[in-house]
DNA sequence: TCAAAAGTGTTGACCCTACACCCATGG
DNA sequence: CCATGGGTGTAGGGTCAACACTTTTGA
């Protein structure tokens, strides 16, 4: 790429990427940290992050580096905010685009171990290097906006999954308990679930039957504007 | 600052901010816009914007960019998205954190006229360089969500002002008309406005009624949410 | 006296919340 | 047969949208 005179003064820096990943277990939701083993920082919990390259969008750059811990690509992943005081990172002068991620934590997912990974309920997070726990609060409220309007829950569950294992995603994105009788009503009045004709039956004797969501009713009802919450 | 070793090897790019400055001019949503007399985009309209130095923090650099088109301190920012396409910006490979602003557009502001500005409706929006005009888009959208829960319209009204400015300054916003009656009654029910004693008379031979925003009052309603549309 | 904008109340529809009991089944 | 979690309906309150006439006063 050739650069142009007008840009030759200027500073140039080190652009990041630090990725929140979520993932929830059936009881709460997660956050995806690994133990540094490198500085600054070595031997304190952090997001998983990188540098962005000269060859690559800040996007590209953020799939990349989820899949460099959880070898997924095609996820769910949002740019959430620039972080960009001067000192944030005592290494040198790093501006920091952190991204969200919503991931199936299930028997397929296969942590790269190099990297120490663990996953922290969000409730209850260890102290973290620099200012990635601001960047994880700021996810949190951003994925409560999110989860009110958009399906990005079903991203977190399963791809057949029940009413009550919803309920308890929602109630664990809001910190929240609902009344099933008002949720289950208000999720399928929207009308974007199909419901399968098999129940799931380790939690209960009873059975709940599994439901899927449907994308292309969804998509029909996107523009109109559509309330999970 | 040192720099350590870990950090030596990455690339390190041009960060740029892009500053969205809206402005209300009684009847439309504006927003300011400077001809290009420099490469890239030489003669173009574009937003005002500019590097990042390594001893300035990101929001440091947009508020001083917004000073230097409008002279202006202390103004209502905020960070939009980070535009980190690999050929966003034909001169170089520039990450660009976008910036809006809300300012008022009255008789004491003094633009620099070094860098040819000019208000744009942002209904007729000129051919733009770059990405600028997806950030306006974001803009557009973001100022929406602010507006209906936060008291980001007061800053591009004068301290002072009616009832029927309030509401054609929201209905700019959301391009939409509303009932007056209702209008009226959501924002005063909300009870954040201090009713002034004197008249605006210029639009009107009855004339109507000044108000201000009570900060005060707004601060002890901000934790429980507000809605003002 | 007239034109032009300001100001003001009521009603019906819809939505949201609160709340309790029966069902199915494995052990 | 009983303990456990799944599934379902209704009634009251509050909120929102629709709607029209009177007031003021400068020209």
């Amino acid at each position: 790429m050739t650069i142009i005179n007008e840009y030759k003064d200027h500073d140039r820096m080190l652009i990041a990427v630090d990725c929140i990943i979520f993932g929830f277990d059936g009881e709460n939701l997660k956050a995806l940290l690994i133990k540094r083993d490198f500085e600054p920082g070595l031997g304190n919990w952090s997001l998983m992050g990188g540098f962005i390259k000269n060859e690559e969008s800040v996007d590209a750059g953020a799939a990349r580096v989820l899949q460099e811990l959880t070898g997924l690509t095609d996820i769910y992943m949002e740019q959430l905010y620039c972080f960009g005081e001067v000192n944030r990172d005592p290494g040198g002068r790093v501006i920091s685009i952190s991204y969200f991620a919503l991931i199936k934590i299930n028997g397929s997912l296969q942590l790269m171990k190099e990297h120490n990974p663990k996953w922290f309920n969000i409730q209850r997070l260890p102290a973290m290097v620099f200012d990635h726990k601001k960047m994880i609060e700021l996810a949190k409220e951003r994925i409560r906006i999110r989860a009110a309007s958009r399906p990005v829950g079903f991203e977190l569950l399963p791809e057949k999954f029940t009413l009550p294992q919803l309920q308890k995603l929602y109630e664990a994105i809001y910190d929240a308990t609902f009344d099933k009788r008002n949720f289950s009503r208000k999720i399928l009045s929207l009308n974007i679930l199909k419901k399968l004709t098999i129940k799931e039956k380790t939690s209960s004797k009873k059975g709940a039957f599994f439901y899927m969501f449907d994308h292309n009713k969804y998509k029909k009802l996107e523009h109109q504007g559509v309330k999970f919450i």
